[in-house]
DNA sequence: GACTTGAGTGAAGGATCACTCATATTCTGT
DNA sequence: ACAGAATATGAGTGATCCTTCACTCAAGTC
């Protein structure tokens, strides 16, 4: 059996130039990513692209893994607070408004980087990314929380809801076909919550 | 520029046990990628589970990721047929019902071998994998029709669906929640037809 | 039995890539 | 100005892995 691969960092940053080459590491591991696949990664690319030596790349992080597991930390993170910032501004609207809106906040992050979305989705099973998984945690309570105030659902019915989005917006993106994107999305979330309330 | 993959298989199987190595090899590879994902999918660890020298892999196939058309191919072939039994037994069901039976079908394919299809359906676009494509094509066309045979919407619809579903099925196997997960499937999808009816 | 062809083998070449380490440079507090 | 800490460098190492090729084996044909 292999030792499962380290993912928090070998040491924290203290001067500012520190934090920017971790930062530029980073960038560029998602730049890659989007770009070329995990195919394409790989720490020489990445110390490349980010215009730092591979040495510095190690300072920080312990092997590669690490680097993905950062990158979907900020990810997750990302797409919470977008999600809350909405979510605070929704709360007098009608449901179908209001689910609008938050479609739309997933259709602009997951439109954004297709296709390292995906890659970190799958990584993050193989390794244990409990960071990311963290934020996305906060993610899920929030929506639930969101539907239960309206009556629509629970938790279960959350997680749903943001992996039903996630292929739905994956596959448009793929093909091209983004226009009314959200509109469609809205569809099959409160159809989802309506046929889920009379429980059909 | 690197040359793109070559995909085409390099010569075809002639005699009964040829066919049979061929066959070891895709279904190797099948093992491989659900178990240890796209990191452990490498020649000779397929040529090894499937009983095979490496040599003769490079017989049948100029690379790996010929072996991975293959293999897209074979599912996406798969599914096709799998639906197109399903669609024959509905011509007189209600479209509840239908659908139903449609998206039984649906997560009973992807959850035999979700990590698997994940994957090939990242590779699919890195790759031109057109026969596999082709494949995935009729799939849709199937659909569409049967949707536009209620009124219900055209190709466009076909398409969400089927990806509104991959998300939502890959979502609850990761997580282990695939009980009622076919009904969950069908709000989601009667939801999504009722709505893009109406128009909202 | 000689010949042809399809099939199978695995050692070895060569490329890629993760990761280390000895050294050099820059920063920070005093 | 200086020492020590932090940061940065990149050639080098070793392991992994893709792919080729020279060769053997088995089955069918004449």
């Amino acid at each position: 059996m292999a030792d499962p691969p380290a993912v928090v960092p070998r040491k924290r940053p203290r001067q500012a130039r520190a934090a920017a080459t971790v930062e530029a590491i980073i960038e560029a591991s998602a730049r890659i990513l989007e770009a070329e696949g995990l195919a394409g990664f790989n720490t020489n690319a990445v110390a490349a692209l980010a215009g730092v030596s591979i040495g510095s790349l190690y300072q920080y992080f312990p092997g590669k893994e690490a680097i993905l597991a950062a990158l979907a930390r900020r990810e997750a993170e990302a797409f919470d607070a977008a999600l809350g910032v909405a979510l605070g501004e929704i709360g007098d609207l009608g449901t179908p408004s209001a689910v609008a809106r938050l479609a739309q906040v997933a259709v602009d992050h997951q439109t954004r980087h297709t296709r390292l979305a995906r890659i970190l989705d799958l990584e993050e099973q193989r390794l244990g990314l409990t960071e990311a998984q963290a934020a996305a945690g906060r993610t899920v309570q929030a929506i639930a929380e969101f539907l239960s105030d309206r009556h629509l659902g629970g938790e279960a019915a959350a997680l749903d809801i943001l992996h039903l989005s996630r292929g739905l917006i994956d596959g448009a993106v793929e093909r091209g076909t983004t226009e009314g994107l959200a509109r469609r999305l809205s569809w099959a979330i409160l159809g989802y919550l309506a046929l889920s309330r009379q429980g059909s």
